[in-house]
DNA sequence: AATCTATTCTATTATTTTATTGAATAGTAG
DNA sequence: CTACTATTCAATAAAATAATAGAATAGATT
């Protein structure tokens, strides 16, 4: 009786899956909740939604289980329920940028508009620490930061940078990063530290991308 | 003024991926794809709909760049467009696999109901080898076992098994596998060879899950 | 107990997706 | 050229999804 009911359920399962993660703004979410957990109302201003919409959006994220949620006084806690998702998301992002060539041009188009001429990645973050002395900072919002961040950064939030430059030492290439290649916060921080005369350049990755890599490393 | 288009454009363009896939059928039809290029006929009948429906869904896995098309002769061959995409739907599988209760479930009560006893994984099939004697099974059709197989594999598609029996030596554990772990054939196969007294065991993965590792492996 | 706050739920409307059917198309073979 | 085949397209109806606004809820604070 149950003879091949199989493949149909265990695919209409996985298909909850992929459905959740089949609306930008959940992706979005999932990108957001790999840096650390927010509230729905954070997430809210985060993706330009209404809280209402924002909440529909995290019960589907739920409800496939790709996200938890912990009550903290009034506000609930959304958390990524699984390094695993992040990992999942990560490899969309790889297949629509290695292989999207609208994508390719979204991105090409945005850099040559702000006039960004070098980023690094990961993989050259350590070479180019042997040629030269280098300081890696985030520029996240601090409670990112400290919910982790990669080995040997220093944080100094965007929104502060301007002036709090005077921390940075002469001498060193720095290294700013944030959230990831879809977010504008190292483009920015990049912008003021060249404005100084600071040699800065802009490192793609970000905090999830480098811990999904380290963990990779483990094994 | 492109300022912060950026994310929500790209993550349009990433949800189109996602979307794709948000499908069960759709699912199924790029585990096909993976195993070999199959004819939208042929596709039709494998997944159990009719062949307007299945063309339907192949055009929204190929705008979606996620399949490409060949014709050959009077047919559309369908294909994977990169091994990238068959490793997405791999981490999809594996995901829901780890974390979902449901799917568990439902491959828990399948094995019991089929009586399976014992599977093994690639994995295990290394340290298997150098305990006793086996020989590897293929038990797909064989065009797809001559369009890729595991290294050191015989090909007897499950149809063929009871009158190719004979073939096999006596004195090896036999191996058996098939598409993957959603697939029934070495189910089958293993039953067949059992009631025959052949020592033998079903490989949950499949050839696809095979090349994957190997590639990884190589880097 | 009453108030306040963050979140979720409900109802509604507009939009998108899906399966089905039958017609149209592109290319093959006679 | 004609008939044939595999695939795609087009039209339809049913179902699912999404955004919105406002009401309801659960828990914290007073």
């Amino acid at each position: 009786m149950a003879t091949s009911n199989l493949k149909e359920e265990v695919y209409q399962e996985l298909s909850r899956v992929t459905h959740a993660l089949s609306h930008p703004k959940r992706l979005e979410l999932v990108d957001l909740l790999s840096q650390k957990a927010f509230s729905v109302d954070e997430l809210s201003h985060e993706i330009n939604m209404t809280v209402a919409s924002t909440s529909q959006h995290l019960q589907v994220l739920k409800a496939a289980r790709l996200v938890t949620t912990q009550r903290e006084g009034n506000f609930i806690f959304y958390r990524i329920a699984d390094d695993s998702v992040a990992r999942l998301v990560l490899a969309v992002r790889e297949l629509g940028f290695s292989r999207n060539a609208e994508i390719n041009r979204i991105i090409t188009d945005f850099r040559a508009d702000k006039n960004i001429l070098e980023t690094i990645t990961l993989d050259d973050l350590l070479a180019k620490s042997k040629k030269e002395k280098i300081l890696l900072l985030d520029v996240r919002p601090e409670d990112e930061y400290q919910a982790g961040h990669i080995e040997g950064a220093v944080s100094i939030p965007v929104s502060q940078l301007k002036k709090r430059i005077g921390e940075l030492p002469k001498g060193k290439t720095i290294i700013a990063y944030c959230r990831g290649p879809l977010c504008v916060m190292s483009v920015e921080a990049v912008k003021i530290l060249q404005a100084k005369k600071y040699p800065a350049v802009q490192l793609e990755d970000g905090y999830m991308e480098w811990k999904l890599k380290q963990e990779e490393l483990s094994h």
